[in-house]
RNA sequence: GCCGAAAUGGCGGAAUUGGUAGACGCGCGCGACUCAAACUCGCGUUCCUUUGGAGUGUGGGUUCGAUUCCCACUUUCGGUACCA
């Protein structure tokens, strides 16, 4: 009987559906074990097979821990909101609702496309997602909870004396009984001080603006990437060169009002949790550089009213420092262009100088202020400041090298401990004052801490870098200048979104002030619009709803008519107020996902507490590390302030993580042979040239030596070979060979092209040229040499690049589905190489795999004609011992998440037994469990093959012993200097010594010593032997 | 620029704690089966100037012994706060 692999696949995909074979237990009295994968983006282009990889990865680990005896949740969904739907929406006008449910389910788009959807092509990967358990971000019964979540953190504030976040009315009852003074909170900076009886006098507006300061959501001014052109905010990477990705328009820094997460009041928190829960290392390295705590001062300079002309009184520029200790060494302070500061203090002199440098400022991205450490600008504000110590006038500069958004937005600059400031001190001829002893900073800045005496700085002098630090802060505290602070690079993050396709906000306003939408009238659902555009007035998208305000009364959205033009004044509030226009970003909704995964059987959406206990945090996470400063530290934030209100017990969400490396594309190039520009060719009359295909060995070898690539013309095209030859070095200047990407579905495994199916695709090259290997030629269209029997054949150059569909090199995991089966795919993608690193991906490889589950199918189909032949015979020793080496080997693999090696010990125990001829049902049964994990559905044919009645989900792992792999003797390698020469079977009981007398007295022991007699002999028992000498 | 990761045959990769470098698979070569092809099976396959020598990105170091540990460097990839 033969493997039919696509029967056997539907049958038990079919199977797992019908009898809901992996759908979670609850309630339970097994130990639950949570895999989850990253939420997929389900993008128009559908799966490739990069995207399974690690489904497949967390797929075998839950089906092990299954085969384990856990109660697995194992649940999938998608991160349906996002820039791409909208984009896509923009273009063809499609909603994006549409659009993205055709993604999932499938469909034909509006263009004409099918489009399979991300459900069937996973589905046909084999999966044990519980389905019944589905989440889409977009979806408005699911938003209703993200939405939730904001008003939550609208309604809370951070208390620095309990630590955690609490309910913004123990503030405000704080405030009422107390006034501010007292209280220990995260919040803006510069809150003015206030007392219960100010508090209770002011007007709700009033107390709406201070609590807004407060709360852990708020609103702020924030500088984004502002595209007049487009008239909306764009992403980093939607900005090539400082031009708009779309259209090339310019793009300019800009601050604009937008909602943020008060996610700083956790940074030491979120550092902190680093330590206890199971990640790689490289990323939690990530998270704490993002965190980037740093232990220093905030030191007060004050602006000196007598040098500057400028109005300014009694103000100070705040800086924080890492290195007070070289306090002295000041010479100047840089200010971020941005800052609001600069133009207060600005002389009449300087002005036109600092406000063309702030032009110019914002005109670069912040990140290419970071990246661009050779180019040295910068502007004088004409004004000083004071040092706190010596009352010495200090000048004060902007630089863009300083960020706004970082620290106070402010440096004190001490070129001689500093290679940036000291670049900008030599660059405008600012004194480079020298506050260490004995340290040449003639060339450079001398940054090491550890070896620093401090010198030239009054009390400091003679100090080491902890002492001073320390001494520093205490005179500065003395003279009320600065104190110790502990500063993080941490920015609390922006929320807002000018876009459409994401969570509206609940949110209206009211005299101005937000106000939020209770739970029981959410969600607040997208209101439909004609465009996915900004207004031509530069609002954003939702700003062309014309129903969308907020009626209070009836709480409804209602026409934005409704709205009273006097609804500032109490007079005619009709109770009817504008709704906000931003939408949530795409983080919004992936923050919480894993929590609504763990029930979903409540009518409102809500998750019982009982389910959130048991479930607590995710076991396994799988997913890649791209999302290491985002997603992953934004879902941490929200745990934790889930936690810090009570809702969830645990505070990290993601106990374990794995972050799979990027399967990439080899692409294939046939090189084109052409003239650089075709009226070149003209100094060549009586030659055309046009479609010529060469080899990429051919194509190196017209670099290299050019006269044996032309022989190839010689017999061939005489004429064009004589006017070639005659100035090999002018032909050289005009003819040039171009990489053509081929697709890779016209290479076979021995990188030829099917160049009858590559001109049918592109049928420009009907008429070309193909140039074989041996140098014959060949055209498709046939009006030269057909490829005869034997003949060459055009093989393509390959180079790996990321897979994507302009690269030609996508390959979809329905086509090799069809053509091997899911088993092999799985099997196959677990067989690349270790799940963690980048790889690329080659179809040619997969036959490999195929053959082995084919090898496999056999071993259980020995009888006449392959039929199915087990039998209940005891099994050969050599048999248990390939069993139990695998199982051994397996499970060790499976808990290193090395499920490459995995793979190649199921093909070497494939191997072993069929060599063996084993038939017994005591070897052959457990080895059926031990590769189900990878290859399921032909695992689960075996096994009702078998006589079971079960899904072999409900199998047990097999248990490894021991005893079935003693061994008696090792077969020795034995080394001189290092190097194996020969091998040696003695017993493995032997001792160290009469290891040693055994070795020596070989005689092959003597032929490579040659004579001499060795200085060493390392023996380690069980392991090797060494001869030194 | 900064932060993180990687580099081993023609290719993907293995070597779990410093102990036989190249497991397993692809490709390639030879052979069997076949009228033939495909499939399948068997054998071989790091390189070289082959009684031997070299070899895990480059250059140094530690060690009886280094793919593995240390120092310096090169290249490639990911992130860099509004892609997801």
């Amino acid at each position: 009987m033969q493997y039919h692999f696509n029967d056997i696949e539907a049958k038990w995909q079919k199977y797992w559906a019908e009898n809901g074979t992996f759908h979670a237990q609850f309630p339970s009295d097994k130990p639950k074990y949570y895999v989850l994968d990253m939420f997929p983006y389900p993008s128009g282009a559908g799966l490739h097979v990069g995207h399974p990889l690690g489904y497949i990865a967390s797929d075998v680990y839950a089906r092990y821990k299954r085969l384990k005896g856990f109660n697995v949740l194992h649940p999938q969904g998608y991160d349906s909101f996002g820039l791409p739907a909208e984009q896509y929406a923009i273009q063809t006008g499609q909603h994006p609702a549409v659009t993205t449910k055709v993604n999932i389910e499938g469909g034909v788009d509006n263009q004409g496309n099918e489009i399979a959807g991300y459900r069937k092509q996973l589905d046909k990967i084999g999966f044990s997602f519980d389905w019944s358990r589905e989440v889409r971000t977009s979806d408005p019964a699911y938003y209703k909870w993200t939405q939730w979540i904001f008003t939550l953190l609208f309604d809370s504030w951070y208390n620095r004396d309990t630590d955690k976040a609490e309910d913004i009315e123990s503030l405000v009852s704080a405030f009422a009984k107390a006034g501010n003074q007292n209280i220990h909170a995260v919040c803006d900076d510069n809150i003015a001080a206030f007392t219960a009886d100010q508090w209770n006098a002011f007007s709700e507006k009033e107390q709406q603006a201070i609590l807004l300061q407060y709360r852990l959501t708020y609103l702020a001014e924030t500088e984004v990437n502002w595209c007049p052109a487009l008239g909306t905010v764009l992403a980093n990477d939607e900005i090539v060169n400082g031009v708009s990705e779309r259209g090339g328009h310019p793009v300019v820094r800009k601050k604009m009002t937008q909602w943020s997460m008060r996610i700083s009041a956790y940074a030491e928190r979120l550092l902190q949790g680093l330590e206890k829960i199971d990640w790689s290392e490289s990323i939690k390295e990530t998270q704490r550089n993002w965190i980037g705590k740093s232990v220093g001062a905030q030191v007060k300079f004050k602006i000196k009213n007598d040098v500057s002309s400028s109005a300014v009184e009694n103000a100070y520029i705040e800086v924080f420092t890492t290195r007070p200790d070289t306090i002295f060494g000041v010479s100047f302070m840089t200010l971020a262009p941005e800052l609001d500061l600069v133009q207060e203090i600005t002389t009449p002199e300087q002005k036109a100088e600092v406000d063309a440098y702030i032009e110019a400022t914002a005109k670069r991205s912040e990140r290419e202020r970071m990246a661009d450490v050779k180019t040295i600008s910068g502007a004088f504000t004409g004004a000083y400041a004071e040092h706190p110590f010596t009352k010495e006038p200090i000048p004060i500069w902007i630089g863009d090298y300083v960020l706004a958004g970082y620290g106070t937005g402010a440096v004190m600059a001490v070129p001689c401990g500093d290679q940036r400031d000291y670049d900008f001190a030599n660059h405008f001829g600012i004194a480079i004052p020298n506050v260490f002893e004995g340290v040449d900073i003639s060339e450079e800045a001398f940054a090491d801490k550890d070896n620093t005496v401090i010198a030239n700085s009054d009390f400091l002098n003679g100090l080491k870098y902890k002492k001073a630090v320390k001494l520093a802060i205490y005179e500065l505290e003395k003279i009320g200048a600065g104190s110790g602070k502990t500063n993080y690079r941490l920015r609390d993050a922006v929320f807002s979104r000018q876009r459409y396709w994401g969570e509206p906000f609940p949110v209206y306003y009211k005299d101005g002030m937000p106000q939020m939408i209770a739970l029981e009238h959410l969600p607040l659902e997208l209101p439909e619009i004609e465009k996915y555009l900004p207004t031509e007035d530069g609002a954003p998208p939702l700003g062309r709803a014309d129903v969308w305000a907020w009626d209070t009364k009836t709480n409804n959205v209602v026409s934005n008519d409704l709205v009273s033009s006097s609804a500032v004044e109490k007079s005619g509030d009709n109770g009817i107020y504008p709704l906000e226009l931003n939408t949530m970003p795409g983080w919004a909704g992936s923050s919480w996902y894993f929590l609504k995964y763990m029930d979903n059987t409540t009518a409102d959406g809500s998750i019982p507490k009982e389910a959130l206990d048991y479930w607590g945090n995710v076991d396994l996470y799988i997913g890649g590390s791209e999302h290491g400063t985002g997603h992953l530290l934004y879902s941490r934030f929200w745990t934790k302030f889930l936690f810090d209100r009570g809702f969830i017990t645990i505070d990290e969400p993601f106990q374990k993580m794995i972050n799979q490396g990027m399967i990439l594309g080899t692409s294939a190039f046939a090189y084109k042979f052409q003239a650089i520009d075709p009226d070149m060719l003209l100094s060549y009359p009586e030659v055309e040239m046009k479609n010529f295909f060469i080899t990429e060995n051919q194509s190196k070898l017209y670099e290299t030596d050019t006269l044996t690539f032309f022989k190839i013309f010689e017999e061939k095209y005489p004429l064009f070979y004589n006017e070639i030859i005659e100035d090999i070095e002018k032909a050289k200047g005009c003819l040039k060979t171009f990489p053509v990407h081929v697709p890779v579905q016209f290479i076979n495994a021995s990188n030829e092209l099917d160049i009858e199916g590559f001109a049918k695709w592109r049928p420009e090259f009907k008429e070309a040229t193909f140039i074989l290997e041996d140098g014959t030629s060949f055209s498709p269209s046939g009006g030269d040499v057909r490829r005869t029997e034997g003949a060459s054949v055009y093989k393509v150059g390959r180079e790996v690049e990321k897979m994507s569909k302009s690269k030609y090199n996508v390959v979809n995991p329905d086509d090799i589905c069809n053509q091997y089966g899911a088993d092999t795919l799985r099997m196959y993608e677990m067989f690349l190489g270790p799940l963690e690193q980048a790889k690329p991906w080659n179809t040619a490889g997969i036959t490999g795999v195929h053959s082995f589950l084919k090898k496999l199918w056999k071993l259980y189909h020995s009888g006449t004609d392959g039929a199915f032949h087990v039998s209940d015979d005891a099994a050969s020793k050599d048999s248990l011992k390939t069993l139990h080496k695998t199982i051994k080997k397996a499970e060790d693999d499976i808990e290193n998440f090395s499920f490459n090696t995995s793979v190649s010990t199921f093909m070497i125990a494939t191997n072993e037994l069929t060599a063996q001829k084993c038939t017994s049902r005591e070897v052959l049964a457990p080895l059926a469990i031990l590769i189900s994990p990878y290859a399921p559905h032909i695992a689960e044919e075996l096994w009702s093959k078998l006589g079971q009645t079960t899904s072999i989900s409900e199998a047990t792992f097999p248990v490894f012993e021991a005893k079935h792999l003693v061994e008696s003797s090792k077969e020795y390698p034995i080394s001189f200097n290092g190097k194996m020469r020969f091998k040696l079977e003695l017993p493995l009981d032997l001792s160290k010594d009469e290891i040693e007398a055994a070795v020596m007295a070989n005689e092959k022991t003597q032929h490579y010593l040659e004579g001499r007699t060795p200085k060493k002999v390392i023996v380690v028992p069980g392991k090797i032997v060494n001869i030194v000498g």
